[in-house]
RNA sequence: GGACGAGUGGCGGAGUGGUUGAACGCGGCGGUCUUGAAAACCGCAGGCGCCGAAAGGCGCUCGUAGGUUCGAAUCCUACCUCGUCCGCCA
Protein backbone atom coordinates (compact mmCIF):
# COMPACT_ATOMS: atom_id res chain seq x y z
CA UNK A 1 0.00 0.00 0.00
CA UNK A 2 1.27 3.36 -0.86
CA UNK A 3 1.55 5.85 1.99
CA UNK A 4 -1.22 8.63 1.20
CA UNK A 5 1.12 10.97 2.35
CA UNK A 6 3.20 10.52 -0.24
CA UNK A 7 0.33 10.70 -2.92
CA UNK A 8 -0.58 13.89 -1.25
CA UNK A 9 2.49 15.52 -1.43
CA UNK A 10 3.50 14.68 -5.04
CA UNK A 11 0.63 12.84 -7.04
CA UNK A 12 2.39 13.59 -10.35
CA UNK A 13 5.61 12.13 -9.21
CA UNK A 14 3.46 9.15 -8.10
CA UNK A 15 1.26 9.44 -11.07
CA UNK A 16 4.47 9.05 -13.05
CA UNK A 17 6.57 6.22 -11.37
CA UNK A 18 2.86 4.06 -11.22
CA UNK A 19 3.19 4.76 -15.47
CA UNK A 20 6.09 3.01 -15.95
CA UNK A 21 4.85 -0.08 -15.18
CA UNK A 22 1.88 0.62 -18.42
CA UNK A 23 -1.13 1.72 -18.97
CA UNK A 24 -3.78 1.42 -16.31
CA UNK A 25 -0.92 1.08 -13.54
CA UNK A 26 -2.06 4.50 -11.53
CA UNK A 27 -5.52 4.44 -11.88
CA UNK A 28 -7.45 5.52 -8.98
CA UNK A 29 -4.84 7.55 -7.88
CA UNK A 30 -7.11 10.38 -8.84
CA UNK A 31 -10.29 9.04 -6.96
CA UNK A 32 -7.72 8.31 -3.83
CA UNK A 33 -6.99 11.96 -3.35
CA UNK A 34 -10.61 12.95 -3.92
CA UNK A 35 -11.41 10.92 -1.28
CA UNK A 36 -8.57 12.17 1.13
CA UNK A 37 -9.85 15.52 0.90
CA UNK A 38 -13.65 14.43 1.75
CA UNK A 39 -12.21 12.24 4.44
CA UNK A 40 -10.31 15.04 5.97
CA UNK A 41 -13.15 17.41 5.79
CA UNK A 42 -15.51 15.24 7.59
CA UNK A 43 -12.82 14.31 10.10
CA UNK A 44 -12.16 17.72 10.84
CA UNK A 45 -16.26 19.18 10.94
CA UNK A 46 -17.06 15.88 13.28
CA UNK A 47 -13.87 16.53 15.50
CA UNK A 48 -14.76 19.58 16.36
CA UNK A 49 -18.45 18.36 17.49
CA UNK A 50 -16.70 15.65 19.32
CA UNK A 51 -14.24 18.11 20.98
CA UNK A 52 -17.40 19.96 22.11
CA UNK A 53 -19.54 17.37 23.24
CA UNK A 54 -16.64 16.03 25.39
CA UNK A 55 -16.32 19.56 27.20
CA UNK A 56 -20.37 19.60 27.72
CA UNK A 57 -20.39 15.52 28.98
CA UNK A 58 -17.51 16.41 31.24
CA UNK A 59 -19.54 19.38 32.62
CA UNK A 60 -22.49 17.53 32.94
CA UNK A 61 -20.34 14.52 35.07
CA UNK A 62 -18.83 17.63 37.38
CA UNK A 63 -22.72 18.69 38.29
CA UNK A 64 -24.39 15.58 38.53
CA UNK A 65 -21.24 14.87 40.69
CA UNK A 66 -22.51 17.53 43.26
CA UNK A 67 -25.87 16.94 43.21
CA UNK A 68 -26.98 19.91 40.95
CA UNK A 69 -29.36 19.85 37.99
CA UNK A 70 -27.76 20.14 34.55
CA UNK A 71 -30.71 19.67 32.07
CA UNK A 72 -29.65 23.02 30.01
CA UNK A 73 -26.63 21.16 29.38
CA UNK A 74 -28.30 18.21 28.12
CA UNK A 75 -30.54 20.14 26.08
CA UNK A 76 -29.69 19.97 22.25
CA UNK A 77 -27.07 17.26 22.91
CA UNK A 78 -29.01 14.45 21.32
CA UNK A 79 -28.85 16.10 18.34
CA UNK A 80 -25.66 16.99 18.48
CA UNK A 81 -24.75 12.96 18.84
CA UNK A 82 -27.19 12.15 16.31
CA UNK A 83 -24.97 14.78 14.04
CA UNK A 84 -22.05 13.31 15.22
CA UNK A 85 -22.69 9.51 14.29
CA UNK A 86 -23.92 10.75 11.18
CA UNK A 87 -20.67 12.31 10.10
CA UNK A 88 -19.42 9.05 11.67
CA UNK A 89 -20.45 6.80 9.16
CA UNK A 90 -19.73 9.17 5.86
CA UNK A 91 -16.34 9.13 7.57
CA UNK A 92 -16.31 5.38 7.74
CA UNK A 93 -17.65 5.10 4.39
CA UNK A 94 -15.12 7.27 3.20
CA UNK A 95 -12.34 5.25 4.19
CA UNK A 96 -13.33 2.14 3.50
CA UNK A 97 -13.35 3.57 -0.05
CA UNK A 98 -9.64 5.09 0.16
CA UNK A 99 -8.67 1.94 1.60
CA UNK A 100 -9.93 -0.53 -1.22
CA UNK A 101 -8.36 2.27 -3.53
CA UNK A 102 -5.29 2.46 -1.70
CA UNK A 103 -5.24 -1.61 -1.80
CA UNK A 104 -5.43 -2.17 -5.47
CA UNK A 105 -2.92 0.10 -6.52
CA UNK A 106 0.38 -1.52 -7.29
CA UNK A 107 3.57 -0.36 -5.63
CA UNK A 108 5.79 2.35 -7.08
CA UNK A 109 8.52 0.73 -8.90
CA UNK A 110 12.47 1.45 -7.48
CA UNK A 111 13.72 4.56 -8.71
CA UNK A 112 16.40 2.57 -11.16
CA UNK A 113 14.59 -0.04 -12.08
CA UNK A 114 15.03 -0.55 -15.96
CA UNK A 115 12.36 0.49 -18.00
CA UNK A 116 9.92 -1.52 -20.08
CA UNK A 117 6.73 -2.86 -21.09
CA UNK A 118 6.64 -6.04 -20.76
CA UNK A 119 9.03 -9.70 -20.07
CA UNK A 120 11.00 -9.11 -23.25
CA UNK A 121 12.81 -5.88 -22.39
CA UNK A 122 13.60 -7.42 -18.57
CA UNK A 123 17.89 -7.19 -18.86
CA UNK A 124 19.88 -10.41 -18.06
CA UNK A 125 22.10 -9.85 -15.04
CA UNK A 126 24.43 -12.55 -15.20
CA UNK A 127 24.61 -16.11 -16.21
CA UNK A 128 26.14 -19.13 -14.34
CA UNK A 129 27.34 -22.03 -15.79
CA UNK A 130 27.16 -23.72 -19.11
CA UNK A 131 24.20 -25.55 -20.59
CA UNK A 132 25.24 -29.06 -20.14
CA UNK A 133 27.33 -31.12 -23.57
CA UNK A 134 25.27 -34.33 -24.57
CA UNK A 135 26.76 -37.07 -26.54
CA UNK A 136 22.98 -38.33 -27.02
CA UNK A 137 19.40 -36.75 -27.40
CA UNK A 138 18.30 -35.59 -23.62
CA UNK A 139 15.03 -36.16 -22.95
CA UNK A 140 13.02 -34.18 -21.04
CA UNK A 141 11.57 -35.02 -17.71
CA UNK A 142 8.52 -36.71 -18.40
CA UNK A 143 9.72 -39.29 -20.76
CA UNK A 144 12.25 -39.71 -18.38
CA UNK A 145 10.52 -39.34 -15.21
CA UNK A 146 8.23 -41.98 -16.40
CA UNK A 147 10.72 -44.38 -17.60
CA UNK A 148 12.02 -44.56 -14.61
CA UNK A 149 8.93 -44.58 -12.57
CA UNK A 150 9.78 -41.40 -10.50
CA UNK A 151 6.97 -39.49 -11.94
CA UNK A 152 3.79 -40.52 -12.87
CA UNK A 153 1.08 -37.69 -14.15
CA UNK A 154 -1.54 -40.50 -15.06
CA UNK A 155 -2.02 -41.27 -11.67
CA UNK A 156 -2.66 -37.63 -10.70
CA UNK A 157 -4.93 -36.81 -13.01
CA UNK A 158 -6.88 -39.64 -11.91
CA UNK A 159 -6.46 -38.59 -8.38
CA UNK A 160 -6.95 -34.91 -8.59
CA UNK A 161 -6.87 -33.63 -12.28
CA UNK A 162 -4.75 -31.94 -14.52
CA UNK A 163 -1.92 -29.78 -12.97
CA UNK A 164 -0.83 -32.41 -10.58
CA UNK A 165 1.89 -34.76 -10.41
CA UNK A 166 2.37 -37.86 -8.14
CA UNK A 167 6.40 -38.44 -7.50
CA UNK A 168 7.36 -42.03 -6.72
CA UNK A 169 9.54 -44.25 -5.59
CA UNK A 170 13.34 -42.56 -5.63
CA UNK A 171 11.16 -39.36 -7.34
CA UNK A 172 9.63 -38.47 -4.25
CA UNK A 173 12.41 -39.35 -1.99
CA UNK A 174 14.82 -36.56 -4.62
CA UNK A 175 11.60 -34.18 -3.93
CA UNK A 176 12.20 -34.87 -0.08
CA UNK A 177 15.90 -34.59 -0.21
CA UNK A 178 15.90 -31.27 -2.18
CA UNK A 179 13.85 -29.65 0.58
CA UNK A 180 15.63 -31.26 3.40
CA UNK A 181 18.78 -30.15 1.95
CA UNK A 182 17.80 -26.24 0.99
CA UNK A 183 16.53 -25.92 4.47
CA UNK A 184 19.59 -27.01 5.86
CA UNK A 185 21.70 -24.65 3.77
CA UNK A 186 19.49 -21.66 4.31
CA UNK A 187 19.79 -22.24 7.97
CA UNK A 188 23.43 -23.38 8.56
CA UNK A 189 25.12 -21.09 6.45
CA UNK A 190 22.97 -18.34 5.58
CA UNK A 191 21.38 -17.89 9.51
CA UNK A 192 17.96 -18.47 8.82
CA UNK A 193 15.80 -19.21 11.24
CA UNK A 194 13.67 -21.82 9.67
CA UNK A 195 9.93 -21.93 10.40
CA UNK A 196 6.97 -24.48 9.16
CA UNK A 197 3.61 -22.24 9.25
CA UNK A 198 0.60 -22.87 8.32
CA UNK A 199 -0.99 -23.53 4.88
CA UNK A 200 -4.10 -22.17 5.46
CA UNK A 201 -4.58 -18.56 6.36
CA UNK A 202 -7.34 -15.40 6.56
CA UNK A 203 -8.14 -13.06 4.58
CA UNK A 204 -5.75 -10.79 6.49
CA UNK A 205 -2.98 -12.32 5.77
CA UNK A 206 -3.74 -12.67 2.29
CA UNK A 207 -4.16 -8.52 2.14
CA UNK A 208 -1.05 -8.28 4.35
CA UNK A 209 1.56 -9.17 1.48
CA UNK A 210 -0.85 -7.78 -1.01
CA UNK A 211 -2.47 -11.47 -2.95
CA UNK A 212 -6.00 -9.83 -2.09
CA UNK A 213 -8.15 -7.63 -3.11
CA UNK A 214 -6.49 -7.83 -6.53
CA UNK A 215 -5.71 -11.39 -7.53
CA UNK A 216 -8.32 -13.48 -5.87
CA UNK A 217 -9.01 -15.25 -8.84
CA UNK A 218 -5.78 -17.09 -9.03
CA UNK A 219 -5.98 -18.35 -5.21
CA UNK A 220 -7.72 -21.33 -3.63
CA UNK A 221 -10.17 -20.46 -0.78
CA UNK A 222 -12.24 -22.90 1.90
CA UNK A 223 -15.93 -22.81 0.43
CA UNK A 224 -17.04 -20.02 3.54
CA UNK A 225 -14.41 -18.55 1.76
CA UNK A 226 -12.89 -17.33 5.45
CA UNK A 227 -9.35 -19.61 4.86
CA UNK A 228 -7.27 -19.58 1.58
CA UNK A 229 -4.60 -21.50 0.52
CA UNK A 230 -1.48 -20.09 0.67
CA UNK A 231 -0.35 -19.26 -3.12
CA UNK A 232 3.56 -19.01 -1.30
CA UNK A 233 5.28 -19.56 2.38
CA UNK A 234 5.30 -15.55 1.45
CA UNK A 235 2.35 -15.09 2.92
CA UNK A 236 2.36 -16.71 6.41
CA UNK A 237 5.86 -16.10 6.81
CA UNK A 238 5.67 -12.43 6.06
CA UNK A 239 2.36 -12.26 8.35
CA UNK A 240 4.33 -13.57 10.92
CA UNK A 241 4.90 -9.96 12.42
CA UNK A 242 2.19 -8.36 11.40
CA UNK A 243 0.67 -5.68 13.57
CA UNK A 244 4.07 -4.87 15.63
CA UNK A 245 6.37 -2.80 16.18
CA UNK A 246 9.95 -3.93 16.53
CA UNK A 247 12.84 -3.12 17.98
CA UNK A 248 14.90 -1.23 15.38
CA UNK A 249 17.63 -4.05 16.57
CA UNK A 250 15.62 -6.76 15.98
CA UNK A 251 16.06 -6.27 12.21
CA UNK A 252 16.73 -8.49 10.03
CA UNK A 253 14.47 -11.39 10.65
CA UNK A 254 15.11 -14.09 8.45
CA UNK A 255 13.08 -16.75 7.72
CA UNK A 256 12.86 -20.16 5.85
CA UNK A 257 10.46 -22.14 5.47
CA UNK A 258 9.12 -24.92 3.34
CA UNK A 259 5.42 -25.54 2.46
CA UNK A 260 3.88 -26.60 -0.76
CA UNK A 261 2.38 -23.48 -3.13
CA UNK A 262 -1.23 -24.01 -4.44
CA UNK A 263 -2.21 -21.91 -7.80
CA UNK A 264 -5.31 -21.88 -9.50
CA UNK A 265 -2.99 -20.53 -12.73
CA UNK A 266 -6.28 -19.18 -14.22
CA UNK A 267 -5.89 -17.82 -17.24
CA UNK A 268 -2.83 -20.03 -18.14
CA UNK A 269 -4.26 -22.95 -19.62
CA UNK A 270 -2.15 -23.99 -22.60
CA UNK A 271 0.96 -22.30 -21.12
CA UNK A 272 4.05 -24.40 -20.61
CA UNK A 273 1.79 -26.79 -18.99
CA UNK A 274 3.94 -29.92 -19.99
CA UNK A 275 5.09 -31.75 -17.30
CA UNK A 276 6.26 -30.29 -14.29
CA UNK A 277 6.57 -26.74 -14.98
CA UNK A 278 3.62 -25.05 -13.86
CA UNK A 279 1.74 -27.23 -11.38
CA UNK A 280 -1.75 -26.12 -9.31
CA UNK A 281 0.61 -27.52 -6.52
CA UNK A 282 4.14 -27.25 -6.13
CA UNK A 283 6.88 -27.65 -3.21
CA UNK A 284 8.83 -24.30 -2.38
CA UNK A 285 11.31 -23.64 0.04
CA UNK A 286 10.97 -19.76 0.60
CA UNK A 287 13.11 -17.25 1.89
CA UNK A 288 11.84 -14.16 3.99
CA UNK A 289 13.52 -11.27 5.35
CA UNK A 290 12.28 -8.28 7.49
CA UNK A 291 14.54 -5.43 7.34
CA UNK A 292 15.34 -1.77 7.38
CA UNK A 293 14.37 0.41 5.52
CA UNK A 294 18.49 1.58 4.77
CA UNK A 295 19.54 -2.35 4.21
CA UNK A 296 16.89 -3.47 1.95
CA UNK A 297 18.39 -2.96 -1.11
CA UNK A 298 21.44 -4.22 -0.34
CA UNK A 299 19.73 -7.33 1.32
CA UNK A 300 17.92 -8.30 -2.01
CA UNK A 301 21.57 -8.57 -3.31
CA UNK A 302 22.29 -10.80 -0.26
CA UNK A 303 19.32 -13.02 -0.45
CA UNK A 304 19.35 -13.72 -4.14
CA UNK A 305 22.74 -14.70 -3.56
CA UNK A 306 21.63 -17.21 -1.31
CA UNK A 307 18.89 -18.37 -3.47
CA UNK A 308 21.79 -18.28 -6.08
CA UNK A 309 23.87 -20.69 -4.06
CA UNK A 310 21.74 -23.44 -4.41
CA UNK A 311 21.92 -23.61 -7.85
CA UNK A 312 25.71 -23.37 -7.83
CA UNK A 313 26.01 -26.46 -4.97
CA UNK A 314 23.55 -27.98 -7.43
CA UNK A 315 26.10 -27.37 -10.27
CA UNK A 316 22.61 -25.99 -12.63
CA UNK A 317 23.26 -23.68 -15.60
CA UNK A 318 21.49 -20.66 -14.91
CA UNK A 319 21.01 -16.90 -15.71
CA UNK A 320 19.59 -13.78 -13.51
CA UNK A 321 17.34 -11.27 -14.98
CA UNK A 322 15.98 -8.32 -13.34
CA UNK A 323 12.30 -7.51 -14.02
CA UNK A 324 11.30 -4.05 -15.92
CA UNK A 325 8.66 -1.92 -14.68
CA UNK A 326 6.42 -3.18 -16.89
CA UNK A 327 6.89 -6.95 -15.68
CA UNK A 328 7.81 -6.88 -12.03
CA UNK A 329 4.94 -7.52 -9.83
CA UNK A 330 2.00 -6.33 -8.21
CA UNK A 331 3.85 -5.61 -4.83
CA UNK A 332 7.52 -5.48 -5.68
CA UNK A 333 9.96 -2.46 -5.90
CA UNK A 334 12.66 -4.23 -6.89
CA UNK A 335 12.66 -7.88 -8.36
CA UNK A 336 15.27 -10.21 -9.80
CA UNK A 337 14.44 -13.62 -11.00
CA UNK A 338 16.56 -17.23 -11.21
CA UNK A 339 15.59 -19.08 -14.74
CA UNK A 340 17.72 -22.26 -14.74
CA UNK A 341 18.21 -24.06 -17.85
CA UNK A 342 16.26 -27.50 -18.74
CA UNK A 343 18.07 -29.23 -21.55
CA UNK A 344 15.32 -31.62 -22.07
CA UNK A 345 12.56 -29.17 -22.24
CA UNK A 346 15.39 -26.66 -24.33
CA UNK A 347 14.36 -23.78 -22.07
CA UNK A 348 15.20 -22.05 -18.83
CA UNK A 349 12.31 -21.60 -16.16
CA UNK A 350 11.94 -19.57 -13.36
CA UNK A 351 12.15 -21.14 -10.11
CA UNK A 352 13.21 -18.12 -7.79
CA UNK A 353 11.48 -14.91 -8.02
CA UNK A 354 13.30 -12.13 -5.32
CA UNK A 355 12.21 -9.03 -4.63
CA UNK A 356 12.08 -6.22 -2.08
CA UNK A 357 8.80 -4.94 -1.43
CA UNK A 358 10.33 -1.87 0.25
CA UNK A 359 7.38 -0.79 2.53
CA UNK A 360 4.53 -1.71 0.16
CA UNK A 361 3.36 -4.93 2.47
CA UNK A 362 4.61 -3.68 5.61
CA UNK A 363 2.28 -0.48 5.63
CA UNK A 364 -0.55 -3.38 4.56
CA UNK A 365 0.16 -5.06 7.98
CA UNK A 366 0.99 -2.41 10.30
CA UNK A 367 4.63 -4.17 10.47
CA UNK A 368 6.63 -1.47 11.84
CA UNK A 369 9.90 -0.87 13.88
CA UNK A 370 11.04 1.94 16.63
CA UNK A 371 13.91 4.10 14.65
CA UNK A 372 16.71 5.78 16.55
CA UNK A 373 14.59 8.94 16.99
CA UNK A 374 11.30 6.78 19.12
CA UNK A 375 9.65 7.37 15.98
CA UNK A 376 7.72 4.06 14.26
CA UNK A 377 8.31 3.14 10.85
CA UNK A 378 7.24 1.19 8.55
CA UNK A 379 9.75 -2.20 7.86
CA UNK A 380 10.40 -3.44 4.25
CA UNK A 381 10.08 -6.88 3.71
CA UNK A 382 11.87 -8.93 0.98
CA UNK A 383 11.18 -12.61 -0.12
CA UNK A 384 13.16 -14.99 -2.71
CA UNK A 385 12.38 -19.04 -3.24
CA UNK A 386 15.40 -20.54 -2.27
CA UNK A 387 14.27 -21.94 -4.58
CA UNK A 388 11.12 -23.65 -6.13
CA UNK A 389 10.72 -27.28 -6.35
CA UNK A 390 8.98 -29.30 -9.82
CA UNK A 391 10.85 -26.58 -12.13
CA UNK A 392 14.06 -27.34 -10.14
CA UNK A 393 13.50 -30.98 -10.16
CA UNK A 394 12.96 -30.46 -14.03
CA UNK A 395 16.31 -28.91 -14.58
CA UNK A 396 17.94 -31.47 -11.99
CA UNK A 397 17.03 -34.98 -13.69
CA UNK A 398 17.49 -33.57 -17.63
CA UNK A 399 20.76 -32.21 -16.47
CA UNK A 400 22.04 -35.31 -15.02
CA UNK A 401 20.73 -37.93 -16.81
CA UNK A 402 23.29 -40.19 -18.39
CA UNK A 403 23.00 -41.86 -21.85
CA UNK A 404 21.51 -45.25 -20.75
CA UNK A 405 18.49 -42.93 -19.20
CA UNK A 406 19.36 -42.91 -15.50
CA UNK A 407 20.33 -39.50 -13.22
CA UNK A 408 23.52 -39.01 -11.53
CA UNK A 409 22.54 -37.32 -7.91
CA UNK A 410 24.72 -34.21 -7.33
CA UNK A 411 27.05 -34.51 -5.09
CA UNK A 412 25.82 -31.68 -2.42
CA UNK A 413 22.44 -33.66 -1.88
CA UNK A 414 23.78 -37.26 -1.75
CA UNK A 415 24.52 -37.28 2.33
CA UNK A 416 20.53 -36.63 2.40
CA UNK A 417 19.54 -38.47 -0.41
CA UNK A 418 21.32 -41.75 0.80
CA UNK A 419 22.70 -42.69 -3.12
CA UNK A 420 24.64 -41.48 -6.55
CA UNK A 421 22.62 -42.99 -9.01
CA UNK A 422 18.37 -43.31 -9.59
CA UNK A 423 17.83 -45.84 -11.91
C1' G B 1 -19.23 -28.86 17.06
C1' G B 2 -21.65 -27.71 22.26
C1' A B 3 -21.50 -25.36 27.33
C1' C B 4 -19.25 -22.04 30.57
C1' G B 5 -15.44 -18.32 31.64
C1' A B 6 -12.00 -14.55 30.09
C1' G B 7 -9.79 -10.67 26.75
C1' U B 8 -7.42 -3.51 30.00
C1' G B 9 -0.60 -0.19 28.43
C1' G B 10 5.91 -4.31 27.12
C1' C B 11 4.18 -7.80 31.29
C1' G B 12 1.07 -8.59 35.74
C1' G B 13 -3.21 -6.39 37.55
C1' A B 14 -7.14 -2.49 39.59
C1' G B 15 -11.23 -0.31 37.63
C1' U B 16 -19.22 -2.15 36.78
C1' G B 17 -22.16 4.43 33.71
C1' G B 18 -19.68 10.66 34.54
C1' U B 19 -13.43 15.46 35.68
C1' U B 20 -10.02 7.31 33.90
C1' G B 21 -5.85 6.99 28.55
C1' A B 22 -6.65 4.26 32.84
C1' A B 23 -4.62 3.09 40.22
C1' C B 24 -0.74 -0.19 41.78
C1' G B 25 3.48 -3.55 40.88
C1' C B 26 7.29 -5.27 37.49
C1' G B 27 10.05 -4.14 33.33
C1' G B 28 12.00 0.28 30.08
C1' C B 29 14.23 5.26 29.54
C1' G B 30 16.42 9.84 31.86
C1' G B 31 18.35 11.93 36.33
C1' U B 32 20.19 12.37 41.69
C1' C B 33 23.59 9.71 44.77
C1' U B 34 28.35 6.62 43.86
C1' U B 35 35.30 5.95 41.86
C1' G B 36 31.89 2.61 38.99
C1' A B 37 27.71 -0.43 39.74
C1' A B 38 23.71 -2.06 42.81
C1' A B 39 20.15 -0.18 46.15
C1' A B 40 17.34 4.08 47.25
C1' C B 41 14.97 8.42 45.59
C1' C B 42 13.00 11.86 41.62
C1' G B 43 11.16 12.24 36.80
C1' C B 44 9.62 10.43 31.69
C1' A B 45 7.16 7.03 29.01
C1' G B 46 1.20 3.33 24.52
C1' G B 47 -0.84 3.42 19.38
C1' C B 48 -3.42 5.78 15.26
C1' G B 49 -5.44 10.08 12.98
C1' C B 50 -6.69 15.48 12.04
C1' C B 51 -5.04 20.69 12.32
C1' G B 52 -0.26 23.27 12.65
C1' A B 53 6.00 25.81 9.78
C1' A B 54 6.87 24.43 14.71
C1' A B 55 5.61 24.54 19.67
C1' G B 56 1.40 22.49 20.55
C1' G B 57 -3.90 21.55 20.25
C1' C B 58 -7.83 18.24 19.28
C1' G B 59 -10.10 13.46 18.14
C1' C B 60 -10.10 8.15 18.29
C1' U B 61 -8.24 3.78 20.74
C1' C B 62 -9.45 -0.83 27.21
C1' G B 63 -9.93 -8.00 21.48
C1' U B 64 -13.05 -6.34 16.72
C1' A B 65 -17.65 -4.34 14.76
C1' G B 66 -22.31 -2.49 15.88
C1' G B 67 -26.13 -0.83 19.59
C1' U B 68 -28.27 1.71 24.23
C1' U B 69 -27.18 6.66 26.67
C1' C B 70 -26.54 13.65 27.21
C1' G B 71 -22.13 10.54 28.48
C1' A B 72 -19.52 3.53 27.85
C1' A B 73 -13.35 0.13 29.72
C1' U B 74 -18.05 -0.44 32.54
C1' C B 75 -24.80 -2.16 29.91
C1' C B 76 -26.70 -5.05 25.15
C1' U B 77 -25.72 -7.93 20.31
C1' A B 78 -22.55 -10.34 16.84
C1' C B 79 -17.81 -11.90 15.61
C1' C B 80 -12.53 -13.10 16.77
C1' U B 81 -8.98 -15.13 20.19
C1' C B 82 -7.56 -17.70 24.65
C1' G B 83 -8.89 -21.04 28.83
C1' U B 84 -11.89 -25.06 31.12
C1' C B 85 -15.31 -29.05 30.49
C1' C B 86 -18.15 -32.28 26.97
C1' G B 87 -18.34 -34.53 22.05
C1' C B 88 -15.34 -35.99 17.88
C1' C B 89 -10.57 -37.13 16.09
C1' A B 90 -4.73 -37.81 13.33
Amino acid sequence: MLDIALIRKDPDGVRQRLLTRGQGAADGLAKVLEADEERRKLIGEVEKLKAERNTISKEIGVRKGQGQPADELMAGMKEKSDRIAELDRLTAEVEARQETLLLNIPNLPWEDCPKGGGSADNPVVSTWGNPKKFDFKPLDHVTLGEKLGILDFTSAAKVSGSGFAVYRGAGAKLERALIHWMLNFHTGSHGYTEVSPPFLVREASMVGTGQLPKFREDMYATEGGELFLVPTAEVPVTNLHREEILAEGDLPKKYAAYTPCFRREAGSAGKETRGLARMHQFDKVELVWIEHPDRSMQALETLCGHAEAVLQKLGLHYRKIELCTGDIGFGAARCYDLEVWAPGMGQFLEVSSCSNFRDFQARRMGLRFKGADGKNRACHTLNGSGTALARLFIALVETYQTKDGKIEVPEAIRPVFGSPLIG
